[in-house]
DNA sequence: CCTGCAAATGTTATAATGTTGCAAATTTTG
DNA sequence: CAAAATTTGCAACATTATAACATTTGCAGG
């Protein structure tokens, strides 16, 4: 499993998006999963970017490609890569990101930068820990786990609105 | 500070809406915050149950009162009791639900049962703790945690899904 | 009291997000 | 190849949330 790069650090982002695709069809191949082309663009215009993109943005990037699609299309191709732990949904930004794990059973958690947008999925066994023996206290038998942090990354810290780092 | 009752266990729940109903009245007396009547019977409307409220029932349940009202007036009463710690918003469900542990500064972590639909607020400082530390292990500055945990509650979980408690 | 300001509410329209249902096309399977 | 199942196209619609502007209400100072 090679290294991944913080998305608000400088890195060769076409590196994530073509390891991203290269996973997405291993692990579709894997599991008899079709990986079909709008599911593989939807994937890969996810992967675009750190931010997490709404549905309408993905309609919207569709259109431009000359492709003719209507909602329906994007969130059923939505639908498929949640299902296949290939993307994330961030309920508090009704958006969509690339999951930086997948084929690794997790539940993601995820830190939100108020600022540039980038969102970074933690991998925090600890906070999993805590969190299942908090709900087991309850005799609670947790399903889901939704766990999205909003606040300044380190990039955007020090100056702290001043900027914008895209 | 009375003991919570909760939510999955039976109850008397006329005493969960005066309890709220009164510690919001006195917490907006001391910020000299207007606690109006709109605000208040959404409020109100809120805590019939402990299951988290849509704004358009919140609206519809405003109509059946015979009052006259609109989407901003639901969302603006939200904003308010929100704003006050009175209200929680649950961003996986697109609902509202009343704050347990209003005057407290807390951030909430809830438990949702699939099954009955009542969302219990934990008080974990476990569970904070961790997230925190995690987020400060990237440098990252957390504003506002959002920890919605789905599952089935103990009094579901035997029948599971046999039945619906309501 | 009343006047004038600020806060709250009313009203209309619209934006943003997500779903249903059915038909057509494509892929898989026997 | 033909039947079955999956995927996509398409139109309409449902749900959630906000914008913009008019009106009313509550309240402080003259």
């Amino acid at each position: 499993m090679p290294e991944r790069a913080l998305p608000y650090r400088p890195h060769n982002h076409d590196v994530c998006v073509s390891d991203a695709l290269a996973q997405a069809r291993f692990l579709c191949r894997e599991q008899n999963a079709r990986l079909t082309t709008i599911r593989e663009r939807v994937l890969e215009l996810i992967w675009q970017s750190h931010k997490p993109l709404g549905a309408y943005d993905i309609l919207a990037k569709l259109s431009a490609d000359g492709h003719n699609s209507a909602p329906p299309t994007v969130y059923r191709a939505l639908d498929f890569l949640l299902q296949h732990g290939l993307v994330h949904r961030i309920a508090s930004l009704n958006a969509f990101v690339g999951c930086a794990h997948a084929g690794e059973s997790h539940r993601g958690t995820f830190l939100i930068c108020r600022d540039c947008g980038n969102v970074l999925e933690l991998d925090a066994p600890a906070v999993t820990e805590a969190v299942e023996s908090a709900a087991r206290a309850e005799a609670f038998h947790p399903d889901d786990v939704t766990l999205e942090i909003a606040g300044v990354c380190p990039r955007c810290r020090p100056l702290s609105g001043a900027s914008r780092h895209d």
